[in-house]
RNA sequence: GCCCCCAUGGUGUAGCGGUUAGCACGCGAGGUUUUCAUCCUCGUAGCGGGAGUUCGACUCUCCCUGGGGGUACCA
């Protein structure tokens, strides 16, 4: 098995790109396939190295390697002018000056029901010639026969008046040079698929199978773009996703197991896949269930990994311990900030969370947490507790009126790590330090 | 306009002629709990509509409706 993942770098990588990559990664790696990067460059003027770089980028953090290429497109441009002439020689192509008005006066006067054909003008754009009997059959594997009569179809222009080939040229004869035995797309390249499967019988080539897959919408069922929230790889990885929690998600995205497990690593994917249970109808992206898979990854990971990863995300370092405190109430890399950060930046502003957990009451109970603090001998977890309950008894005080008075003094917040892994991870000195500063008038 | 594809709760899916229509997210109610989370329990909600085929349709066929894609000298 051959397969390929071939982006055209016109942007970054897009989500249901990222699928895309994915799905064909998961077939490569089930079996003992091998995975074709392509890039689809044709297009010089939207076409840029930031756009290729960025691309390669996202595959890299996603973890999904490829075993040959990356191969750009335009390199083989050679291959596809000598392709390009023998269509030409051999009368399934032909030049043509017709414009865009042209075409369409053409079809007025013919009928919706007649695809465009133009004459031989011996110059302009390269039309390949449509069969006016007949049809072609895509053979989808997800849906099945796809049907395009000829008569329906415009004689498609395959290379620029300049010579430079076009997508459904250049992907029809790059698939058949490199021996793609499937291609998987997105759906919408399905009727796209009728011109390239013309191309590929004109050059007497054997179509490969082609998968397409069903595209992703945003929440309100549109397009996916930016207005949804993210809608490229980098997004989602500035907002603190992991990059096998994505896949994860992503792969569940228009593909059901047999069984109903959520969680499932890379490895397993690559050895459940198949394209034949891959769904037929688009898929709504949904932020809440990627954020709910991203908790779950996030914390099976090991301490030492997450802190890596937090240190990487955040720019700090020293993380260790606020991580290790934090772990389970997070579901992003992003949540650490604003959960933790007050431990290395000091207590935040939050003048509600002051006003009510330090009026009388709070301040009275926080001056009796320093003493018992200040008088405690060894400043372990198990002695602050011990110590911060004897105060909850001595007050005859429900808990959280002694602790989130204390949790505000050092957090500055009502939402903080525990309260005595905070004291801890804080230590004596600056625990005492912003207790007393909250005691100040 | 024309061509193609699709249709199970709010969302993602399982189901592949006979099921109390399963699972997960979300949501709701409880429990655990020092906040927030986590975790546990229970609950909520679905086969778009209409004709057929069949002893029997979520499942097969057709129509409608709805959604999406294509129709570029973009990919």
């Amino acid at each position: 098995m051959r397969v390929r993942f071939a982006p055209s770098p016109t942007g970054a990588l897009h989500v249901g790109g990222a699928r895309t990559a994915l799905y064909n990664w998961l077939l490569a790696r089930g079996g003992s396939g091998t995975l074709v990067l392509r890039i689809e460059d044709t297009d010089r003027e939207r076409s840029t190295p930031e756009n290729v770089a960025q691309i390669l980028d996202a595959l890299q953090w996603l973890g999904i390697d490829f075993d040959e290429g990356p191969i750009s497109q335009v390199a083989r441009s050679e291959r596809h002018q000598e392709l390009l002439q023998q269509l030409l020689d051999e009368g399934h192509a032909y030049r043509s000056t017709a414009t865009k008005a042209e075409v369409d006066a053409f079809k007025a006067q013919h009928g919706d029901h007649r695809g465009f054909r133009g004459e031989d003008d011996g110059s302009g754009a390269v039309r390949l010639r449509v069969p006016d009997e007949g049809e072609s059959v895509v053979h989808d594997v997800i849906r099945g026969d796809a049907t395009f009569a000829h008569v329906h179809l415009d004689d498609p222009v395959i290379a620029r008046a300049d010579g430079s080939v076009l997508y459904n040229f250049a992907v029809a004869v790059d698939d058949m040079d490199a021996a793609i035995t499937h291609v998987v797309r997105g759906e919408d390249h399905l009727s796209n698929t009728a011109r390239q499967l013309l191309v590929l019988q004109a050059l007497g080539a054997t179509p490969p199978i082609y998968a397409h897959l069903p595209l992703l919408h945003g929440a309100d069922g549109k397009k996916l773009s930016k207005r949804h929230g993210a809608a490229s790889v980098q997004e989602f990885r500035d907002m603190g996703y992991l990059p096998e929690a994505l896949n994860n998600y992503l792969a569940l995205l228009g593909w059901g197991s047999e069984d109903d497990e959520t969680i499932i690593s890379a490895d397993e994917l690559a050895r459940q896949f198949s394209l034949e249970r891959v769904s037929k109808n688009p898929a709504r992206f949904d932020h809440q269930k990627l954020r709910w898979i991203n908790g779950r990854y996030m914390r099976a990971l090991a301490l030492d990994d997450l802190t890596k990863r937090l240190e990487t995300f955040t720019g700090r370092s020293g993380l260790r311990d606020a991580v290790a405190i934090s772990q389970e109430k997070m579901q992003t890399l992003a949540d650490f900030e604003p959960l933790a950060g007050f431990i290395f930046d000091g207590p935040a502003d939050d003048p509600k969370a002051r006003e009510k957990w330090l009026g009388e009451d709070g301040r009275a109970a926080l001056a009796d947490v320093h003493a018992a603090l200040e008088s405690l001998g060894e400043f372990t977890h198990a002695n602050v507790q011990q110590a911060l309950e004897g105060v909850v008894a001595a007050r005859g005080a429900k808990p959280k009126q002694v602790f989130q008075p204390v949790r505000v003094a050092l957090a500055g917040t009502a939402v903080s790590p525990g309260i005595f892994e905070t004291l801890t991870v804080l230590g004596r000195a600056e625990s005492l330090a912003r207790i007393e500063e909250s005691l100040a008038p």
